[in-house]
DNA sequence: CGGCATCCGGGAAGATACTG
DNA sequence: CAGTATCTTCCCGGATGCCG
């Protein structure tokens, strides 16, 4: 007899709850949960179907996943579109306001890469990379720079249009971009974030952009430790 | 590679990680566990004690309150500060960065307020009342008000003093404000968020200022639902 | 293969009782 | 008041297996 599932997370009524009206406690009781909050930035470049997000967030197991879809369905954030037979796959979505919660993801990045704890040089998924270079973009020096930076990606393709100080990422075949990054996102984050050397790169086209580029996204200082104020 | 021992949630380096190099997975190996962030809310008006903060979190137990505390405080978000005898109390209050987290908790709770399950009438601390005039401030509404408000909340007192489009609120002595609301966070939550009538709140001063200062708050619009793109 | 259900072990959260 | 100790419950993670 199946006695309700137990209500694995899905239920928003019957789930555990704050009992709060702070919107806050509320935003938890939505995207809390392990892993919730990454699914969701693994969607904000796009549908992607349930194999592609196990891909982008090592570690997760598959019924973890299908848990926190169906949570996420269940709470208006995502939502499942059924692609035509005979390819009748199904792919995950975000809604309009799933889409609002970019500047969560952030937020959250940019106040976390201050603490100490933070490795910039561990593996990253293809949707991390992008998401960081629209948390990270430096305003001022991107002022002068008028380009489109392409990335192939272990299969994804995204482009980058820098103009008017401002950066904008979608998913998005690279070719005739004016210089493309190719390779695994954690050898491009080295170099962006860990200073590593350009030429570890798989860079074709427009190399002195390419190098320009990879100086737009400083990262904030580190915390200082054994404040004792 | 498994994990030895238990090391109760207060260690950073064997505790549960994303392996992401990701800001945001990280943010969340900070924050994310249950109640870490309500506690950083209750600390955003300053030291409190632990007593304090069981007050502010309707059903949290004592001894996950002092998990999530170590482990603030071994990730350098939160510090405790032990009072000098004989009244050796300890209080625990953020540390700089700790503070640098106000975003964090403003953006999710602007954006949960779009939620179809999000319930204003609910209990509500005093410090998320506070957090919540900060977050939903309307700069364009109070772009004409130049006043001091103050809040007698079970003994907590707030001035909140609004100039120039903008509000700042701190925790201090409300004698001497325009007006003063006194009583329970919720019932004035009533009234900014849930349209009660300003009769039923205890409100001592200019009550047209009272009036006014009611309409600064207003909240975004739920999402639509049934939309089937 | 993609998605989902089921079972199991471990660990985190919840509730209560207890101590300095 | 400020936690600790203990017990229970539930969630997370891994493995397996079913079904289209």
């Amino acid at each position: 007899m199946k006695l309700e599932k137990a209500t694995n997370g899905a239920d928003t009524a019957t789930k555990r709850r704050f009992y709060d009206a702070c919107g806050t406690a509320h935003a938890l009781e939505l995207i809390g949960e392990r892993w919730a909050l990454l699914v969701i930035r693994e969607l904000m470049f796009g549908p992607k179907r349930f194999s592609e997000l196990r891909a982008g967030l090592p570690g997760i197991s598959a019924n973890v996943l299908t848990q926190r879809l169906e949570g996420l369905e269940a709470a208006h954030i995502i939502r499942r579109r059924k692609l035509p037979p005979p390819a009748s796959v199904q792919a995950y979505e975000l809604t309009d306001w799933g889409y609002e919660a970019e500047p969560i993801i952030q937020v959250l990045g940019r106040w976390a890469t201050r603490s100490p704890g933070h490795d910039p040089m561990q593996p990253l998924s293809a949707a991390s990379l992008m998401m960081s270079f629209r948390t990270m973009f430096d305003a001022v020096r991107g002022k002068w720079i008028n380009a489109t930076i392409g990335f192939r990606l272990n299969g994804e393709e995204f482009v980058a249009r820098i103009a008017n100080g401002k950066i904008a990422i979608k998913r998005e075949d690279a070719a005739g971009a004016d210089v493309i990054f190719a390779g695994q996102p954690t050898a491009i984050a080295a170099v962006v974030y860990g200073g590593a050397p350009l030429e570890t790169l798989d860079v074709k086209g427009d190399r002195a952009l390419a190098a320009r580029f990879t100086g737009l996204f400083p990262l904030p200082p580190k915390i200082e430790l054994g404040q004792q104020v």
